[in-house]
RNA sequence: GGCCCUAUCGUCUAACGGUUAGGACAUCGGCUUUUCAAGCCGGUAAUCCGGGUUCGAUUCCCGGUAGGGUCACCA
């Protein structure tokens, strides 16, 4: 097993979109991959047609092509061990659906949904768990694909096995059952399909949710009949929702991946944020590149309980990204989310502070908090008023202000030099408030706002001076 | 109900028998040029409970409790 390469998948099915937990799990596969110059593969899970959804095995590769998982193999780049479609891998289950049969491991389900209904419907009322292998008949028919194929348990016991994260697992003989291998629909279920392409693709690590513990004494019942050699297990903690007391699902809310990125959050933050859902590797550390993460990415050092979903923290990771960001891609996203009018390069750092992520500037324009930069402010004479300072004496002070700034030139109108020029005035005031906030004020019209040297930079000299006479 | 998994601040976690139980997010307080934001500094806050094992348990074992998962012709 030492000297094999490491090749792990990800297999979603094409229900419609990834949410933030396939995501993850998708990531681990990754970066254990590459963290052992292995491969990578894309494996689409499209044995349900009923439940199949148009569309998403493109939305599903966007997703992933957006966080940056790039796949060595899968269905639009091809591979070794093609196709990657289990809808176009039918071959393969015959056969080994065969194999099986010939060997008195697989029989065809007798049954009716009826029947079978009725008989979950008794366990049921008993409070016990459902086992068909209970009512397994006597002889089998030959299968001739009307009927399910199932397979029959060779030894029914209890099964221990090794997982990379969590150790010694086990489970009871209740986890093992003649479950269906191929549906009457000709198409294969999960449990049959996935064993059979891990095989065929030589998967060396499985890497899944903690919910499929309790299937996989199934799946080593079937390696065990087929005499093949399993693969690694590695089991993920589940993630969960919110309010900490469910597996994240779809149905709880939990949103479509790519709508991450229309939020105006990062691929890189998305990335570090959900590798530390789950797993650390240590240490205080927290901001990891992608390729940091594949250096250090450590299996054993994946945590076992569940985590809470926390959008607090993702919010924190994506900001300090945003920070790390260079100009110039740090401009073009923000204009993105930006009107023609708005779209200065001044405007940036005030930005820049007030947000976590690039949808955030939506409702920065939404609130009007940067309305001052277009529209001459609107307000009523009292809101220029600091405290107890009578208008006369708020008056003189704009005056002043005006007169010093008047002797800065259009191209000393500097952050710095504003600052220098305004401050001198305030300093020798009773209360710095006296001046700046009605500067302020004037400037913006608002009670929320930058301070007033920012503003001034903002609008430039001219328009700085113009708001600052109407204000008197 | 059977089977299985889990349990450290509100949240994510570190400490793989000996620490004043560490960090981050959130929260609270302070500072910085009035407000807001950002930034900086600081505070509050945790080993689920009960038994063992041990000189010593967050850590190992057992039992409870709580939470989660699973028992499909879904994956």
């Amino acid at each position: 097993m030492d000297n094999k390469k490491v090749v792990t998948r990800f297999a979603p099915s094409p229900t419609g979109f990834i949410h933030v937990g396939n995501l993850r799990t998708a990531l681990y596969a990754y970066l254990w991959a590459k963290r052992n110059n292995g491969t990578f593969i894309l494996r689409i899970e499209d044995t349900d047609k009923a439940r199949e959804v148009e569309g998403s095995i493109e939305h599903i590769m966007k997703a992933l092509k957006w966080m940056g998982l790039d796949w060595d193999e899968g269905p639009d780049i091809g591979g070794p061990n093609a196709p990657y479609k289990q809808s176009e891998r039918l071959e393969s289950y015959k056969k080994y659906a065969q194999i099986l049969i010939d060997k008195g491991l697989a029989y065809p389900d007798p049954y009716t949904q009826d029947e079978l209904d009725g008989f979950r419907e008794k366990a049921e009322l008993e409070k016990r768990a459902f086992l068909y292998r209970e009512y397994r008949p006597e002889t089998f028919d030959v299968w001739d694909g009307t009927k399910a194929l199932r397979f029959k348990v060779p030894e029914i016991k209890s099964y221990h096995w090794d997982d990379l994260v969590y150790g010694d697992l086990s489970a009871g003989p209740e986890a093992l059952d003649d479950f269906i291998l191929i549906k009457t629909d000709g198409y294969p279920t999960y449990n049959f399909a996935h064993v059979i392409d891990d095989l065929e693709m030589k998967v060396t690590h499985v890497m899944r949710g903690q919910e499929f513990i309790s299937s996989v004494p199934k799946y080593l019942s079937l390696y065990d009949g087929l005499g093949i050699e399993r693969p690694l297990f590695a089991t993920l903690p589940p993630i969960m929702g919110k309010d900490g007391n469910k597996k994240l699902g779809k149905r709880d809310g939990a949103k479509d991946v790519l709508d991450y990125g229309k939020e105006g959050y990062l691929p890189e933050a998305m990335m570090n944020f959900l590798a530390f859902l789950g797993w650390n590797p240590g240490g205080e550390k927290e901001i990891y590149s992608k390729e940091e993460l594949i250096n250090i990415f450590d299996i054993s050092r994946i945590g076992h309980s569940g985590a809470q979903w926390n959008d607090d923290k993702l919010d924190w990771f994506n900001k300090e990204y945003i920070k790390k960001l260079p100009q110039d891609e740090l401009k073009n996203k923000i204009f993105e989310y930006l009107p023609e009018e708005l779209k200065i390069e001044k405007l940036i750092p005030t930005i820049v502070d007030r947000i976590s992520k690039f949808g955030d500037i939506k409702e920065m324009l939404e609130r009007g908090e940067l309305d001052f930069f277009f529209k001459s402010p609107d307000y009523t004479k009292e809101k220029l008023i600091y405290k107890n300072t009578s208008p006369d004496k708020i008056s003189s002070n704009l005056k002043e202000a005006i007169i010093s700034l008047q002797k800065l030139d259009e191209k000393e109108f500097s952050l710095e030099n504003i600052k220098v020029t305004l401050m001198q005035i305030a300093d020798k005031l009773e209360n710095r408030g006296e001046l700046l906030h009605p500067v302020r004020f004037a400037l913006s019209g608002l009670d929320k706002s930058p301070d007033p040297f920012t503003i001034a930079e903002i609008l430039g000299k001219n328009e700085t001076i113009l708001r600052l006479q109407k204000a008197i």
